[in-house]
DNA sequence: TCAAAAGTGTTCAATTTACACCCATGT
DNA sequence: ACATGGGTGTAAATTGAACACTTTTGA
């Protein structure tokens, strides 16, 4: 019942490279691996695993980003689709990259041993195989056009922040830095967050109130024809 | 030579779906064709091709967009990969999105009873197979924004344009109205532009300067920290 | 001569940027 | 009591939005 036309066609290996980001120390991870199988065993690479049958291209992504973070349910965008002839040097391979925002918080951190896997500062990454390089430029370029027009920042904090933790994720994201007056007023007028009762001391004794973000409130302004800008 | 590891793997058929953009009329047009094969022959779609073996995915655009435009070297963006696992009804196919710019002067009309394929009013296109209308919507998205931060928009127009024409270009893609001083100051404060010796003529008695984008002067541009915004 | 589109500047409103001091608390 | 990071408002500058009339010329 397959149409011919689509049989005299070629098939080809598809895969997915996550970059699995999280935001610890005042800086942005990226986590990677050494690969586990040749060509260039042992080399750092992205996180991958092939697409199956019975799998559509998100949930491929979510299976590599459990197996590597034991974390489900994870803000995911997809970045592109690499498919250079040569790009991966054993066969032909057409990936297809995502990020990932995880709240470092909740990472096993068991599962770097089992993996081979690292937490690796952004700015600091070093050679990558194949393209992966180029992807992760991609990517990083891409976050921040993602993060200054709709709020998925948050997907790298703990549910519970404090506007300093907010806004140095920020400045890590746009590699800049930012003035704090004029940051807080611009994200406390868009009556998105929800202050909190109580406050965060582990950085200073004084203390900073805890925020969520509200993503109810976030729905309503758009509807109003507000938009999401930091 | 294959590692063993790849040879495990399933294979996918994977394909390119081109959005054939043009404006003529003061509208944007999407190129659509009727399914040459089945499942679903004869039904209207966008133009796709099968990836071959010796093929990056651009050259496949580049191929598919050839064969229905006859023209080359084109202005390409990707959109990206789709992959749910029953997306095509015939078999598994993931499908790499592209949309095209082209200008539709330099388009050959003989082709489109070749392929059997129409210039359709962006705003009026019906139903088409599979995700391809979703697909549509990403692209009507992602080219607002990109024309927005990027000088793209001239890849729809001949090499001499008008200023009219230029703001109704504009006005299509934003699907607004636009105020014309503020439109000319904003693109001749940019000085991306060379204004031409010669008018046209066929809009209205009076003439309208023809214009050229000028590259080499974005690039410049682009170097001094300035950025495009329309 | 008139209809139809091309061309041209200024004012006001809104947004963004720059900037400095007091507060709370643990040591 | 003091050091450390948290918290707050205003003024200036820039950017974006609104707006109306003159020019050209073919029919």
């Amino acid at each position: 019942m397959t149409p011919l036309f689509y049989k005299d066609q070629e098939r080809f290996y598809v895969s997915v490279d996550c970059l699995i980001l999280g935001f610890k120390n005042d800086k942005l991870y990226l986590l990677i691996t050494k690969r586990k199988f040749e060509p260039l065993k042992g080399q750092d690479s992205l996180m991958g695993g092939f697409i199956r049958p019975d799998e559509s291209l998100s949930e491929t992504v979510t299976r590599v980003v459990y197996e590597y973070t034991g974390i489900q349910d994870v803000f995911m965008e997809q970045v592109g689709a690499y498919g250079e002839v040569g790009r991966d040097i054993g066969e032909r391979v057409i990936s297809l990259a995502y990020y990932a925002l995880i709240d470092i918080q909740s990472f096993d951190e068991q599962l770097c041993k089992v993996h081979n896997a690292r937490w690796q500062e952004l700015e600091t990454v070093g050679e990558l195989i194949f393209d992966h390089k180029q992807i992760l430029q991609d990517t990083i370029e891409q976050l921040r056009k993602k993060a200054a027009a709709e709020p998925i920042g948050f997907n790298l904090l703990p549910e519970k922040f404090t506007l300093p933790q907010l806004q140095t994720l920020y400045e890590a994201i746009y590699q800049t830095t930012l003035d704090k007056r004029n940051f807080r007023k611009k994200i406390l007028e868009m009556e998105i967050l929800e202050k909190q009762d109580d406050k965060d001391k582990s950085s200073s004794k004084r203390g900073a109130f805890y925020y969520k973000f509200n993503k109810e409130k976030y729905d309503q302004l758009l509807k109003k024809g507000y938009y999401f800008s930091l």
